[in-house]
DNA sequence: CGGTTTTGACCAGCGC
DNA sequence: GCGCTGGTCAAAACCG
């Protein structure tokens, strides 16, 4: 893959039970500089992988940059608050809580203005990596749950590995025979 | 017992 | 300054 950083940004479950109306939406949530709609009612139609993996891969490229751009000005300009890039998921769901195949630790929660709903602050549970993200119920549309990501994973996620270890292991006892009939 | 959630306290920006 | 708001801490409670 031509992005190393996108493996880690998001797991597969979370975008691939929504392949089929992933959209960039217009106006990002709040802080968060990308936003992604997604509508969880209509998932598992189809397989469209090639959608939306080039623009995460391109999402997380983005984020990389600007993080970049952002440390810089902070380093060299006035006193500003440094706000990391973020990525909110906009989801059609009962569920607020989402499986995105990382675990994750509950550090908070806040009640909002203008929401009745309250936000949830989690970061993930790997010690070397400070990925963190909000989940919220949108105000005006309390069916949508908004998931806001900050950061890039420094590791693999857990979920992915737990199917692609035993499937490498299976390729890697095949190449052995190499005059079986292939498939 | 170890990890996670809950929840009020605390703190840092921001606008006035 | 001062109050409001959003984000985080941490002690206690909770749970397998």
């Amino acid at each position: 893959m031509e992005d190393e950083n996108f493996p880690y940004l998001f797991a597969p479950s979370f975008p691939l039970a929504s392949l089929n109306s992933l959209s960039l939406l217009d106006q990002p949530m709040q802080n968060s500089r990308y936003a992604l709609d997604i509508d969880l009612a209509s998932s598992m139609v189809n397989g469209g992988e090639n959608l939306v993996f080039p623009s995460l891969s391109t999402l997380s490229r983005n984020m990389k940059e600007e993080e970049n751009v952002n440390k810089i000005k902070a380093k060299s300009g006035r006193k500003k608050k440094y706000i990391p890039p973020r990525v909110a998921f906009h989801t059609r769901s009962a569920e607020e809580i989402l499986d995105d195949g990382y675990k994750w630790r509950k550090y908070g929660q806040k009640t909002v203005k203008d929401s009745i709903h309250p936000r949830s602050y989690y970061r993930c549970t790997q010690h070397t990596c400070n990925v963190k993200k909000q989940i919220q119920r949108l105000a005006k549309d309390t069916g949508i749950v908004v998931t806001t990501y900050e950061g890039i994973h420094n590791h693999p996620c857990e979920k992915l590995m737990e199917t692609l270890i035993p499937l490498v292991k299976q390729l890697q006892f095949l190449s052995e025979f190499p005059n079986l009939p292939s498939f």
